[in-house]
DNA sequence: AAGGGGTGAGACAGGTCTGTCTATTTAGTG
DNA sequence: CACTAAATAGACAGACCTGTCTCACCCCTT
């Protein structure tokens, strides 16, 4: 049997992540939280001592999701070139999704700009957890410097992409990203 | 002699700018923008009829600004390269200003994320004008259709690194956007 | 059967939000 | 000076916000 008590507190999270997501953090009152999880206001907050404390939750949990997705994606394939690609073409599938409403990490960054904000500092390290997968993709091929400058490049075009596809360009961003994405790396390559 | 009625509502507008930047939008209540600006509450709706608006009429006042900006740096060179590499060095110093706290047009999308709120499509303008204005830049050096796609990867490269730069990333950002943009110019670089 | 932990429903406090209204004062113009 | 338009301070409404508290209920385990 699975433990009520880790049932609920998912479902706090899931319900929360849908919200935040179409609405907005600021904009999504922990009345209608509880209400669209149908739990009653007690429960949640024996489960999370505050709402800011409910949305480093949710973006944790969301950005080990999201790792995951990568680890998968990483698998399929071998070489550098294709991994990266590989990112990009599930970013495209991501945009076209019918409940897409952008990069809940940046939204996050947007509405709490204080760095020492315990939500700032739950984004930023998805940012910089996405920059180090595919830095670690790159490191075989190329020297460690270039590495690092092509992952800080290629994650600008993911987020500026995801930033377009909010605007309703997604299919013609994410073809432009994924050509500048492998040219660079191309141009960047140790060949063996 | 300059007019009070403008000069109020100007000062309104440019107070709210500064709160909305550094708080943000739905963080910032219409008593603490009426009392940085040191007006009365009435006179705040007399000019603006609602928060919302208020907020459009300050994202078009810096979309103004900002397209000022650019077509001065557009007048300082004349080959596309430069004028390229002008504006992604023009971000890089924004980007150390010391009351840096990202775009406030992303933020907005952010904040904002229904296509049909007056907001978001305030937001959206502005993302479009850089994209046309980039392409108007590389129109003379490649085809139409090249000349879209590089500029819509360029703003790409200028949004992500902006989000590079709102988490203290800015300067090593900048650098890797700038190298990549000028790379990607020249390849598609139509020789004269 | 008894105890206890998790839960439900909802009142409540104290504050903030947007937006409206009134009554008064200020400032520019003929 | 007189008229008008703008601005002022502040109360006010009604809704919403986060977070606390009470009390009853349910279900599981011992």
């Amino acid at each position: 049997m699975s433990s009520p008590v880790s049932d609920k507190r998912q479902h706090i999270v899931e319900t929360a992540y849908a919200l935040f997501k179409r609405v907005g953090f600021h904009a999504t009152g922990i009345d209608r939280i509880i209400a669209e999880a149908d739990v009653a206001k007690m429960t949640m907050y024996r489960h999370f001592p505050s709402k800011d404390e409910l949305i480093v939750e949710v973006l944790d949990h969301r950005a080990r999701r999201f790792e995951e997705q990568l680890d998968r994606l990483a698998r399929e394939s071998t070489a550098p070139e294709e991994k990266i690609a590989r990112i990009f073409e599930w970013h495209g599938r991501w945009f076209r999704s019918p409940d897409f409403h952008g990069c809940l990490f940046a939204h996050a960054l947007a509405e709490f700009g204080d760095p020492r904000h315990p939500v700032f500092k739950a984004a930023a390290r998805q940012k910089n957890g996405i920059r180090q997968h595919m830095q670690s993709i790159l490191a075989p091929v190329m020297t460690r410097g270039r590495a690092e400058s092509v992952a800080a490049t290629l994650l600008m075009l993911i987020e500026g992409a995801t930033l377009m596809a909010q605007m309703g360009r997604g299919d013609a961003a994410i073809r432009d990203a994924r050509k500048a994405a492998l040219d660079i790396v191309a141009a960047s390559r140790r060949p063996q």
